[in-house]
DNA sequence: ATGAAAGCGCTAACAA
DNA sequence: TTGTTAGCGCTTTCAT
């Protein structure tokens, strides 16, 4: 068994007291804190942080729920909250409930029993439900990229509608009329920002919206690849798309390199996130970058404002949009005029 | 506050023991278990695992860490350990130490201060002293991906070494001679085995090894880029190249699209990981695929063995090696004889 | 089947 | 400054 305080006690033949004293930043004298810390040393202490956590109500724990950890966007946004969060002595539990609602809920029990001391949350759940019994319990819930529901918390998110609105006016600028996108779930708070973005596009332009240019699908690699090659098929006179996240980007890219077509002589083409794949691409994809870095941060200090203010010093929900930036690469052209074969 | 089991006592009108029972599948009378279950229902009772914790010495939580979570070959790992560790109740809290070895040792002391059951770890540190104080603890370790030091303890690997050595055969046989290796940084684990794969080719083979064809860099993507321009600069005769790792595989890409060059007209590759951007490419990579699910499935397995077996029925330390399969694409052709411009 | 009571390792009054 | 002590919420004997 490991060491306790009392063995510390027992071996400099102090009381508990001043032992606890010490870690917590008390005063002690100089003689003993040096005792205190030979036997640290000698047994190997380390302080027990379930036995704290029980007896202060705190465990130090931040719960995080992703949809999906093995992707890029959620990827670096935890690992920027990680490296915040654990600077200021807080560890982190992060679920991934592979996008399922139903998983969850169960993740956020978890999380519960567990007694973290705050939760942040990119929600599955569209309805916003799954929250309710974590926000009874009165701690701090910060979501991150998607509002939901009525719950009322902290919001983190990008202004990715004004970012595709963008995208699309400078495929219209370009010279594009017929330009298609590939969207996320309905239902998915981003995925309808950046369909009502490319909207704005159309009616700020004064160009009507054809609906059989928008296609929908899960936010995944399969889906890209499917969703890009409808729009071939079925839309030849299309010039142009948008492709609303990373899975759909690179799904895309896959399909058009299937179809053997060129970007971009045979279709402009404005991805989404992860830069380092729009390099990558041959030519570089231009793309909307999405500030996970600065999502990540405003996260982590949401929540730590929220677990260390102890008056309420910001009452009330904060929402917090960071900036998209349009990243250029050479995949937008003028439109050819010679239209790829169906 | 949330509710405890004494209020739950209260309201039933039962002993503390009865609740406990009820909890831990002990029999409880039909009457009663109706009773705690309303009371359960109206206060909104959650068991406090941190209490349950300290009791029982055990919190159900297993530690990761890891060099990098933003990292395909990592996140998938994790995902796949975190499903299986969940479905037995465990959590993980997974920690990031950006590949830094002091960062690696904080992370550990961490996570040995919040009395996690387990560690699994991805080492950073190529000494292994950062296991050290975590072992002493008798609590299980298993490492994934690489070997490292003297502390014995489990170790789920890939046989990235032969992959390597495969690879490099079929380019060999495809008639390149001059066969370059981006390789990871020395010292590493995983760096010298696909090194080594390397030369068991050319030893097999029967081909001089010539060491202006090896450059090394950190596993990213910037050593990518760097590491393959080095080498068609510098080698105008090479004609084929293996890239051992994701991050540099995506560099290499991203390199060659600067440059100019074409796959595989200009140079053959063989990349490594991520099996989706491979297929992103153009032409589609061929690539040395691992087995992150596999080797998420030992690595979560082992570690419950060692975390459910009472009498060490497994006694000594366990390496499991998982196989990596080469994907066919299409960077692979004979050498064009028409030499690159350096 | 249920209740009473001890104690896991720590913190925080309160006393000294 | 330091020691004593009472819990935090739970599990677990040991009685009943």
């Amino acid at each position: 068994m490991a060491a306790t305080m009392k063995d510390i006690a027992a071996r400099t033949g102090l009381g508990l007291a001043t032992i606890s004293s010490y870690f917590n930043g008390g005063n002690v004298r100089e003689k003993n804190r040096v005792k205190i810390e030979a036997a640290i040393e000698e047994l190997h202490y380390e302080v027990n942080e379930v036995a704290r956590g029980l007896k202060t109500n705190e465990t130090k724990t931040i719960g995080v729920v992703i949809p999906e950890l093995n992707n890029t966007f959620c990827a670096e946004i935890i690992t920027g909250m990680e490296d915040i969060l654990r600077m200021h002595g807080y560890a982190t539990i992060v679920c991934d409930c592979r996008t399922d609602p139903q998983l969850e809920k169960e993740a956020m029990d978890f999380l519960l029993k567990k007694r973290v001391d705050g939760l942040i949350n990119m929600p599955s759940d569209t309805q916003g439900k799954n929250l309710a019994a974590f926000s009874r319990s009165g701690k701090p819930v910060v979501l991150i990229d998607r509002r939901t529901g009525d719950i009322p918390c902290d919001c983190i998110l990008a202004d990715t509608r004004r970012a595709s609105k963008e995208a699309v006016l400078q495929l219209m600028q370009a010279g594009h009329r017929r330009i298609g996108i590939v969207c996320g779930p309905q239902g998915v708070f981003t995925a309808e920002e950046r369909l009502k973005g490319y909207l704005d596009a159309h009616r700020d332009y004064g160009l009507p919206v054809d609906e059989r240019l928008v296609v929908r699908g899960d936010y995944t690699i399969e889906a890209g690849v499917q969703g890009i090659k409808q729009l071939v098929r079925e839309e030849p006179q299309m010039t142009a798309a948008l492709v609303t996240n990373y899975e759909l980007t690179m799904g895309c890219v896959i399909g058009l390199n299937e179809l053997g077509l060129r970007v971009p002589e045979d279709l402009s083409v404005i991805g989404f996130d992860n830069l380092a794949f729009a390099r990558a691409c041959s030519p570089a994809l231009t793309i909307i970058a999405q500030p996970t870095a600065e999502i990540a941060r405003e996260a982590a200090e949401t929540i730590l404002m929220r677990l260390t203010s102890k008056s309420d010093e910001q009452p009330g929900q904060i929402t917090r949009t960071c900036s998209c930036s349009l990243i250029p690469g050479r995949s937008v052209s003028a439109p050819s005029g010679v239209k790829h074969e169906p």
